[in-house]
DNA sequence: GTTTAGCATTATGTATAACATAATGAGACT
DNA sequence: AGTCTCATTATGTTATACATAATGCTAAAC
């Protein structure tokens, strides 16, 4: 690289005054190491020590509202709580407003997770889990015969599957992604349309999870799964 | 269930005027198909439609920005832009702000997406990234020589790997995950101490690559895990 | 004619003051 | 002790004014 005229500049300090005023906060969060449930000053003594007007702090609080830093309740002022990182994004999570690549990505997305669940899932099921799996795919239609594909029964089976996985952060992504997904299976958005065919069923899934391992499950899963890899694979 | 006092009541409104607006406006976004780049009116034109005050307006653009919904520039107003969801969820990614369950099962999250992604590598991997990864690991230390896990050359490594999968949303989830993902692995937060052994090594990720399947990937995955799976599952 | 400097315009950013509203808790009353 | 009432308090909302920065027009300069 040459030099120019422009080496010697400095980034300039473009943030506006709400965005300093919440880094501040932030950083009085994680400094004073302040735990759930403790509160924060009111708005107006935030105001008066950081010299700024009540609009400016806020615009701030309600950042920290949104990214689940703090709750924020009438004249009690606003307690920290722990932040729900999937809630703030499941706002955003919109199918009509995402564009057409992220929406086919997130499709992926969750075919991703649920292959490569298996490991939680054999180290956290219980028997009781697997009677309760039973009990749902009892109540459900014969697809081999029907050859319907049934999203209702998809989302109570692979929901509860989830639930065994015993990650509340994955079950929560998930929770938000299958509404998504469902809508990305409905819309034209993907070109080949959708096999009715299911090679390994639900009652294939619970066998390996009663007797076989987290190998043979990932590649049931991958093949229970078929005929939406093949939407997206072709 | 038998009737009681309270079965009449009807679920009555307690959403403040912000989150009115708010609605109205993702509403608007959505039933008029506003693309991206379109323009939104102004804070002041908003309010007299709306027939609330600017303040309201603004906190619900607010709200819109931190969703990633709209860029607003001074003098120009507000335009739509593609939300970026995980932008968004980055700024509430903060170690030290979030609880140690959540920090755990952010850790584990990572794990079910390395392993289950090995469709859409096999998919979409070319020749050249074959070549890429070679170069990645060559400047790798022998680490089975020294055992010392070297978290540097995993970023490296399997941040290739992501941006092989084709998938943008992926990748960037993966991207915010890691330092998480570092962090946990550092802090005292999981019982476990790090093993400093490793199963199958990058080298035999890239044979598996290179001349495998998309099982035997997971399974290689799988192993080449094994310290941190151990870490969680003991 | 093109460029550039300067200025008016405009929409967001910030500040201030006032009132509305709802939750809280203290004190009075039973 | 219980509960009813009311003052208090902190957030919710409105209104207004000014600051600031981006935009685009206009006119001077070349």
């Amino acid at each position: 690289m040459t030099p120019n005229a422009t080496d010697s500049l400095i980034q300039l300090d473009t943030s506006s005054l709400v965005d300093k005023v919440e880094a501040n906060l932030v950083k009085l969060l994680v400094e004073r190491k302040l735990k759930v449930g403790d509160i924060i000053p009111t708005e107006l003594d935030l105001s008066r020590s950081l010299g700024v007007s009540r609009t400016v702090v806020r615009e701030a609080l309600l950042r920290l509202r949104m990214m689940g830093l703090i709750d924020t309740k009438k004249k009690k002022g606003s307690v920290i709580t722990s932040p729900d990182i999937f809630g703030i994004m499941s706002k955003s999570m919109n199918p009509h407003i995402l564009d057409q690549d992220t929406l086919r990505e997130i499709f992926e997305l969750r075919l991703v997770l649920e292959i490569g669940m298996a490991d939680l899932l054999f180290q956290r099921i219980t028997p009781k889990d697997i009677e309760e799996l039973k009990e749902i795919v009892k109540s459900e239609p014969d697809t081999a015969k029907d050859h319907i594909f049934h999203i209702d029964h998809e989302i109570i089976f692979h929901g509860k599957l989830y639930e065994i996985a015993g990650n509340e952060t994955l079950k929560r992504f998930q929770k938000m992604l299958l509404p998504i997904f469902d809508y990305v299976h409905n819309s034209g958005l993907l070109k080949k349309p959708a096999q009715i065919q299911k090679f390994v069923s639900h009652k294939g899934l619970i066998d390996i999870l009663e007797n076989g391992s987290p190998e043979l499950f990932r590649n049931g899963m991958r093949n229970h799964l078929e005929n939406h890899f093949l939407r997206i694979f072709g």
